[in-house]
DNA sequence: TGTACATCAGTGAACGCGCGTTCACTGATGTAC
DNA sequence: TGTACATCAGTGAACGCGCGTTCACTGATGTAC
């Protein structure tokens, strides 16, 4: 079967975006590729056709949420309230509950650190994530408060997705974005 | 062959503790309990005379983790200044590099809510060390305050074990720790 | 216009491996007589 | 004191399963003549 001139290229994007979701999702290791390219409709022995192994495809893949995640950024550091908007965002329910839209670093950069497997993929998406919130914080101490503003965010969200008792994770978002937005507003008297 | 009236009690015990640190450094997942076992000189059908499956030992496991760090937090609380002494320890290199033998909120917990699987014992945990820095905090926002601190502390760590770049992982660790230190010297005026 | 051939994305059986779990068994010791 | 038996922590082979990876193959299409 001839496919046209794009085909293969169009199923390659498929299988990243579906493993960026799967994998923030399920995990890495929990996401056999044989399930991966059956939810695609496809076989499993044609994945060698396109990626050299399962660890190239985690690195692709993380890159594809990374950016999936900074085009929603970028619209959010568009608004009145840039770090507002993207603090209420990162601690919302919806991002909770959904894993596999969300942020990388919880999930896809969680994993692979706690296996020792540090990739410099996450660093970029850091970095970058970094990069956004300090151009928004006043400049005096930008640099200490943005990461450790990131920090908050990112274990927020791991807690709160962690615990079992719903009315204590919905606390853990709750007050952390409530004392996130107070001391953003304190630093940044205008 | 008869063993001693407490020797089966005692086993038990040791492939608690050597599951505690392995489930935290190299994962819940990827710990097989052939690997746990034959690490201290046993074999692998012996396991069910102990525990009635791998999920029981991960529950156990991290209760045991939960109560190794509860020590060790209580002695640093007993310090002078009991918050500065949990942050330093809490975001040290040690801690980085000792995931075994660390808090198990940024391993087992993480993993295992990553996996959709939130254990109660979580809960516990999580209640736990923010009531120990509660008690530290100024009353006015205290509990905000406390669970945002704890939302860094986790973050910061699990950020700092995802980046390859070593001078990056230890600004995450050094910006955070200086960052948390100075809010909680300015929330509470003594 | 008709036929032979090349292309190549995707197929699916097979590989060795480690997983969690089960279970009939071992064998050193303490107890009963 | 000597022998038969019960105990039971631990042994190790076996189970079905899904993993990542390999590879000979398929078959619809475009091209060459």
């Amino acid at each position: 079967m001839r496919y046209s001139e794009d085909h293969k290229a169009r199923t390659r994007q498929r299988i990243i975006r579906e493993a960026a979701e799967r994998f923030r999702r399920d995990g890495v290791d929990a996401t056999g590729l044989q399930t991966l390219m059956k939810a695609l409709g496809l076989t499993h022995g044609g994945f060698y056709a396109h990626f050299k192994s399962k660890d190239e495809l985690v690195e692709i893949a993380l890159q594809e949420a990374a950016g999936q995640l900074g085009e929603v950024s970028e619209r959010l550091f568009a608004s009145d309230d840039p770090l507002d908007a993207f603090i209420d965002s990162y601690l919302s329910a919806e991002h909770r509950a959904g894993p596999g839209r969300g942020c990388p670093l919880p999930t896809i950069s969680a994993e692979l650190g706690a296996r020792g497997h540090a990739s410099p993929t996450t660093d970029a998406v850091v970095r970058e994530r970094l990069e956004m919130i300090e151009k928004n914080l006043p400049a005096e101490h930008a640099r200490e408060q943005g990461v450790a503003l990131l920090a908050s965010l990112v274990g927020a969200l791991v807690l709160s997705r962690s615990v079992a008792d719903e009315e204590l994770s919905d606390r853990i978002l709750g007050d952390t974005r409530a004392y996130l937005k107070r001391q953003v507003k304190e630093e940044s008297p205008a």
